[in-house]
DNA sequence: TATTGTTATACTCTATAACTATA
DNA sequence: TATAGTTATAGAGTATAACAATA
C-alpha cells in the first residue's frame, strides 16, 4: 500500500524526506506522553512550562511569555489566567509602562515547580539511564538541533 | 533565580535531568510548530496522522488504530468521526467479527496524503538539508530511541 | 497610530463515564 | 461476561476577531 502515489525526487531528497518523517513520529508520540504525565490534575504542559520559565527567568510581561512560546498573546493571556486562577502566578502593573503586566510566580507556584522538577517524567529519566553514552550524546546534540531548528525564522 | 530549590543528587543523576529537560522543550516547541503547520484548514496533526497510517499499512479497525496511537478507543472514534465526515474515511463492517468496524481511506484522503508528503513540513526539510551528516545520523538515532521510549510499557 | 493586553468564540485533541451491540 | 465501538460531556490549548487602555 505504500506505494500508490509516485513522486520523482532524488534518493537524497527522499533520505531527508524519510527522516523527517521518522523525527515528526518521533516528537508527536512523546509528546502526548509527556502531555498526559501531570503532577496533580492541575496544570496542563503548555501551563507548567510557562509556569517554570517565570520561576526560572524571573517576571515577565504578555509578551514576552508569548513571543517566547510562539503562541498568540492571546492563546498566552488564557494560559496564564489558568495558572493565577490557580494562584500560583499573580499579575503585577509594570512601574514603566502603564499597558504592560508583569506575570510572577508565587510561592505555591515555586512550590509546584520544585516538585515538577523532581517528579515528572521520571519514567523518561529511567529510559535515559539505560542508553550507552553514544546514544545519550546523539540525543543531546538532537535536542540542540530540533530546538534551533523549532526556534527559527 | 535558578537556584531556589536544592536537591540532592548525584552530578550523573543531575545530567540526565537536564538532558530530560533539554528533550522535552525541543519536543514541545518543534510539536508546536508541526501542529500548526496545516495542509489546508482541514485536519488537525492527529486526523492527517490516522490518515497516513491507513493509507500506508491499509484498513484498520479502530482498536488497532487507538493501541496504535496510544489514545482510548474514545478518543479515536471521534479523530476518525473527523475523518468520515470531511469524506477523507470509510467505516465499513468487518466480515469475521460483527463487533468490528474497518476503516479506510477514500480516493480523496489517498489525494491528501499525497499532497501532504508533498509539501506538509517542507521548512523543516530545508534545515535538515543544511545539517552535516553527523548531525543527521545523529537525528536519525535520535528518533529512533525517542519512538521506542514512546512506544515502551 | 501603534502597542499591550483582554475577552468572546470556535476548533482540535484528549479523557472519563455511560451506553449499545456482538461474541 | 468480555470485547468493540459509540456518544455525552468536560477540559487544555490554540487561533482569529473585536475590543479597551496606554504610549
Amino acid at each position: 500500500m505504500v506505494d500508490k502515489a509516485t513522486t520523482t525526487s532524488t534518493s537524497a531528497e527522499v533520505e531527508l524526506s524519510e527522516l523527517r518523517a521518522e523525527v515528526a513520529v518521533a516528537v508527536v508520540r512523546l509528546y502526548r506522553r509527556f502531555r498526559t504525565d501531570r503532577i496533580d490534575g492541575d496544570l496542563g504542559e503548555a501551563a507548567i512550562t510557562v509556569l517554570t520559565m517565570l520561576y526560572k527567568d524571573g517576571p515577565q510581561s504578555l509578551r514576552e511569555l508569548s513571543d517566547h512560546e510562539r503562541v498568540t498573546p492571546a492563546s498566552m493571556s488564557q494560559t496564564v489566567n489558568r495558572l493565577t486562577a490557580a494562584g500560583y502566578a499573580v499579575r503585577s502593573p509594570d512601574p514603566d509602562d502603564g499597558r504592560k503586566v508583569l506575570f510572577s510566580t508565587t510561592p505555591s507556584g515555586d512550590e509546584l515547580v520544585a516538585k515538577d522538577r523532581n517528579r515528572r517524567h521520571s519514567w523518561f529519566i529511567s529510559h535515559l539511564r539505560r542508553l550507552s553514552d553514544e546514544d545519550r550524546a546523539a540525543l543531546a546534540r538532537s535536542a540542540e538541533i530540533l530546538r534551533e531548528i523549532a526556534d527559527a525564522d
